[in-house]
DNA sequence: GCAAAACATGCAAGAACGTGCACAAACAAA
DNA sequence: TTTGTTTGTGCACGTTCTTGCATGTTTTGC
């Protein structure tokens, strides 16, 4: 049996069933587990899966997989999310929009029928609005970081700083009403403050199991929000805190 | 046995079975393991099978799903230049790879296991390389141009002129032994200019309806040409105008 | 904390490999 | 026919790659 063959079977029954055992691809092929281990560590070398021990599971899924679904099974709540966000757009606006799996539900959600500018420094909404006429896309480029899908660096915010938005579609880590919009990533951090900054207006839009949670780097105060979506079913006290502070609630 | 029947069954093998061994080939053919070798060889430098370890594999942008190709027809062909200009690459290199639909094949067909640094104003390109774990991928922003599927203006530019590659796929829209490669669109043929200018080598793979065509706006002259990839159908006349101006000719 | 399983690493045997060379057959020119 | 050339093939050589095993380490479950 040749490796590659090994290899192939390998990555088909990880798209399948999302994980392998090492001993028992061992007995599949009739080799060793050491062999069998030499070709997960050699496929995850590669990031066609993620070591674990006893065989190995499948990479999490990022960018323009088949449909950009990050957090797995929350995308109804994110499809739902975006559908409400994009009642706050009307021709003629510009907008920034960066990464996260809820903006590019939104992306794909925005009718082709609006008169929009749109800057992005995430792929999967480029793509997303590659077909949509109307859009005035603007690529916002730099160094891209497969973990998030996004272009960041100094050349990003460069480009970000030559623009200006009427409103700021923020994808969020996490949210919370006394530590603002935090994020994991500071590198992703300082681009979203340099969009803020530039924005008239910050539209945030979560799901519940982002609300009252934080991320270590800071991006924006609770008191920046101008638009809080959320799903029917946030907690109110969380919401109050958040409009006494500002922000205007609309629920998916 | 004629070598060319045993090259057409190996053929019709690998598109049955998609792999095969080198030694049971031997036996069955009833010739030397060498022979056999020496067949894969062969296939394998006109892309028509990849040389692993024990055998041969059908090429890479076969064994994957085909998904979203704009250029349509020529699909196939363009696949095999792809899978030809691959042969181009190795570990460690920087590129430059702009945009059309034969460089989305060629990113598409990009091994995983190559540790590069490339630099795209194409979204397909880019799209196709986010799941690379190796690629260093920097994403070349801009105003985007539908029609084009690229970033082009003077952000674009700026974005170039800060890199250097050691190749640039360079996409042609016509391309003439005398009047070297040429572009549709002004924006697009300066962006272009501006990668061959910064680059070490440049690599233009066409299929054959662009030989011998010439677009409006010159981006190369044809002795800049290194690495020319064509079908194996092209005209030889036409073939050795630019290899007499120093171009190194590829058969996929 | 302990035993078992899974693991990484080094190593050696063998398989597969590329290359150069010799030989034979096919072919073209003298 | 004879001679020279080309092409395809097999063999010998040294090289590279894969693989299973032995070793010691890390992780897991109890």
């Amino acid at each position: 049996m040749l490796t590659d063959e090994r290899h192939r079977i390998i990555r088909d029954r990880l798209a399948a069933e999302g994980s392998v055992l090492a001993g028992e691809l061992a007995t599949r092929f009739g080799v060793s587990e050491d062999t069998v281990r030499r070709d997960l560590r050699e496929l995850a070398k590669s990031g066609q899966c993620r070591r674990v021990y006893g065989g190995a599971v499948a990479p999490a899924p990022f960018a323009d997989a088949p449909i950009s679904l990050r957090g797995g099974h929350a995308v109804e709540e994110k499809m739902r999310l975006a559908s409400a966000a994009v009642a706050l757009l009307s021709s003629g606006q510009s907008l920034f929009i960066d990464g996260g799996s809820t903006n590019a539900a939104l992306a794909r959600a925005i009718p082709h029928d609006l008169e929009l500018t749109i800057a992005t420094n995430s792929l999967s909404v480029a793509s997303a609005l590659s077909d949509h006429a109307l859009v005035e896309l603007i690529v916002l480029g730099g160094r891209f970081v497969r973990d998030l899908g996004t272009c960041v660096g100094a050349d990003t915010l460069a480009a970000v700083a030559q623009l200006g938005a009427d409103l700021f579609f923020l994808g969020s880590c996490g949210l919370d009403a006394t530590r603002g919009v935090t994020a994991f990533d500071p590198a992703e951090a300082e681009v979203k403050r340099a969009m803020a900054r530039n924005s008239a207006g910050i539209v945030v839009a979560v799901t519940d199991d982002k609300l009252a949670t934080a991320a270590p780097y800071r991006v924006a105060g609770a008191e920046a929000i101008r638009h809080l979506v959320v799903e029917k079913t946030a907690p109110a006290a969380i919401l109050a805190d958040f409009q006494r502070q500002g922000a205007e609630i609309h629920f998916a």
